[in-house]
DNA sequence: AATGAATGAGAATTCATTCAT
DNA sequence: AATGAATGAATTCTCATTCAT
């Protein structure tokens, strides 16, 4: 599908990205080494320098690539708030799953970009940011409540998120789908019984 | 006993161990730098073995302390299950913000303990183990609603603690008590209107 | 006969030749990189494996194509011994004038068979041999003082002329012959007064 | 004499800055191996970083020490204008029979120095700078014949100085007061017989 | 209780050179 | 006549750790 033909050079590239991912992925940037990221692709060292500049230089494009392609779907999710307003939660709990499959499609990718890098805050902070604008949104609409601490709800329901996401690349424990609706529930609705 | 007159050696060692807790929270624990700890308390590399077999051992050291710490305080938390069932949102947000508090004490262990530790995630799931047998007993008595998803709802809850305790540790940009009141706003009543 | 009309691989090989010159006069054989000689004439590496055995073989042939310009062109000036006498210091101040030349005609080479090679030492030696030959002469029909000390006087000269070519080919503040000129003035006359 | 008490380590670094002189000497900076320096003085190469920061730090701990020597002896020549003006060519001689000495001296260093270092250049051109110097005044005060170009003259007395230099680091073949005074009576009186 | 001096093991990176096409 | 892809062999430098004092 996305392999129209590539050049054995750049062929040779992406399985180096992919190992690459691996590696960050399970030792971090520091204890990741190069020797193994061109073992597992049975290339000698040298290699590594035909298509990358350095160890930085590499870990910059997969966290570049990540960017990419989450900015995007950041951009769509805001959509969300232009949307008719009935069925909000169900539209967030979409929202949510989506990020979860996107976030799940490529673990080590998003391990990395999430826990080893320093932009992993930045994309945390993309986010938060993004729902915060959601909730205020909703607010202003009346279907979210007037009491609620905006922007520690965003930061929270992006805690939460980054939490299963967590869970979701280390474990396959639950289908996501599934997970979706429980932590929408828990978040739309709270904890509390009567009231 | 283990009383205020230190010994010279005592005294050093817990020198160490500080210089340690910031040096692993500021680089983590591969890029932490002997070196750098010692010369921080103005000591010589050898110095550093008379109290420490290796990196490692001090490491697990920090760790150790941190859990020694952190259990009790896990296992007074439970007691608030065992109390009069009035206010639980109260109590439950009173205990939060001494946990914000006990974490913010020393936030250089607390950082390195969660986040540059392997025990970090056994951390987490001790109190989310704690968070869940709370909720549960409250969903019995029917202070929680029955359609929580306990598990859920425990993890999404110390994912947030998790976060702000985070904010708390980096950015001194809120003061606790509110934190812990809004986060359990949000937590306890959710997001939405109506209801 | 070797005409104009050079076939492309004999062209290619003039470039990198050239190319090569330049490489090794701003840096030196060892810091000289055949990337760099073969990225200035827009070829691959393996290419220059096409024309030269390695890279100590292209370096030694334009040693050696520096050799063969260098020696008739010494041969010829040992001519000046056999002019009649008149004149003298005219006559090798234009001998001078023409080294000057030769040296400035191509000067990426001549930095490098004097500067970077081993053999600059030889090729020094083989003009100071010249230099003396001619002063003898000159000393025994009587032109030059019976006092003069041969060997010194001609490494001297030599000297001198070396150190002007550097100074031509690294800057070119002055022009040849006024050089040519000031320099054999000092160097016929001394430099004290009265006599 | 310069050897009072060194503790070890300061003897050690002496070691090393002897053993890199010798090397850069022999192979130019880059081709040195810090592998040579250190297997040279019987060390290990992490060694070598106990004393220097890295290759480039002893190399310029190696020039500027030979600076050190240079400058104040450069200094001191120059009183030679200040003198009496009665045996201007036999002072000359001994200020250059002192330079020869000097440089003969520390033969590793000066040929580091003088031929492998940027600053080489540098260092003649303070010579240089020093010879015109003296010249002019002994121009002025009419010892030196006006007709003189003062700045080829001491370029080219250097130039000499700098060959003989070589000669005498590299091949003892001469006593060095003798060659001065063949130097300088070739330099002060000229090549030429009657005139 | 502490240090001066030294090292073993390993990591990134560079570069001339080759192979297959 | 030329290139895409790859590598062997070095080399600098870092760091935890040890030894002798």
């Amino acid at each position: 599908m996305n392999s129209n033909k590539l050049s054995k050079g750049e062929l040779t590239k992406q399985r180096l990205l992919q190992s690459a991912a691996k590696e960050f992925a399970e030792r971090g940037y520091h204890e990741a080494k190069i020797s193994t990221i061109v073992s597992n692709v049975n290339l000698t060292q040298p290699s590594f320098y035909l298509y990358f500049k350095n160890k930085e230089a590499i870990f910059q494009e997969l966290i570049s690539h990540f960017r990419n392609q989450l900015i995007p779907f950041v951009e769509r999710t805001y959509e969300i708030a232009k949307l008719p307003h009935d069925e909000v939660p169900q539209r967030i709990q979409v929202g949510l799953s989506h990020l979860f499959q996107f976030f799940a499609s490529d673990p080590n990718l998003t391990k990395v970009a999430f826990y080893q890098s320093e932009q992993g805050e930045e994309f945390r902070l993309v986010m938060i940011e993004m729902m915060a604008s959601i909730f205020k949104h909703y607010q202003e609409v009346g279907l979210i409540r007037s009491s609620l601490f905006i922007e520690v709800a965003a930061e929270g329901f992006i805690a939460m998120l980054d939490r299963f996401t967590y869970r979701i690349i280390l474990t396959n424990e639950r289908d996501i789908d599934t997970l979706a609706k429980q932590m929408s529930d828990t978040f739309f609705y709270g904890i509390l019984a009567e009231r």
